[in-house]
DNA sequence: TTTAACCTTTACGTAAACGTCAACATAAAG
DNA sequence: CTTTATGTTGACGTTTACGTAAAGGTTAAA
């Protein structure tokens, strides 16, 4: 059996208060199991925490992110579900790539506004 | 002299509402020059804007998207006014690429998701 | 001249994502 | 047995980013 986490080892773990975990699992991003009274995370809720955190850092709402937590769970379906999800995948890696394209650009124009600063520099001594 | 916009002109551009370019004025993020009492709206005002709603996308607050405008503007300062802006310039390059990571983290997920729905459709079969 | 289509400011409302108590249970340590 | 640390469930507060009227000014068409 893998190794499991209570709530303040989770947070420990990934820098937020445990209040950030158990408003997760109010809006139905975790589930964790029960000892007696206490939460217990697995191997499992700590990824879907990951997922959600860099959901988190890439602009994601809660709600996106439970999208894309539901993705993840192979969750067998039939035929038809299977295809709608392929279709919701595809769309998130669409969305995904617009977001690389706006990276690049606020990279390129950063680049450009950090040469003109250096030649700014250049031009004082 | 390049074009000007006003304010709905400038809305329906970007899809967003008037209200939405009136409070990043109040926020600071705008400041539209005036024809009489209405507001007038230069390339340059279009390119911020621009700039705010890319940010938008990738999860910046509308204080880091003023942060980001401020480091556009060449605002001729002393060589350590200078020295500091190159210094935040390559702060936000450092945050974008890990925002890169994380996008190529999620796509890598996202296609090995894809690849399990795909077979498991053709096992069905 | 009135009606429509714009613009303006001021102000209150709201959803998301938590922060911050309060009040209580429990278990280990001194 | 009391303190200390950690957990729990409410419940209300706060910030961000706007939405949604309300009340009024200006120009152009009918």
């Amino acid at each position: 059996m893998s190794k499991t986490y209570n709530i303040s080892e989770l947070a420990a773990k990934f820098d937020i208060t445990t209040r950030t975990i158990r408003f997760y699992e109010e809006k139905g991003l975790l589930t964790p199991a029960r000892l007696g009274n206490n939460r217990v995370y697995t191997e499992q809720d700590r990824v879907k925490l990951q997922l959600i955190l860099r959901g988190k850092r890439l602009g994601f709402s809660l709600e996106e992110s439970r999208d894309i937590i539901e993705m993840y769970d192979p969750a067998t379906g039939s035929a038809e579900q299977l295809q709608r999800l392929i279709g919701r995948i595809q769309e998130k890696r669409q969305a995904l790539q617009g977001q690389l394209e706006d990276i690049e650009m606020m990279l390129v124009d950063l680049a450009d506004t950090e040469q003109k600063c250096q030649q700014a520099l250049r031009n004082m001594k």
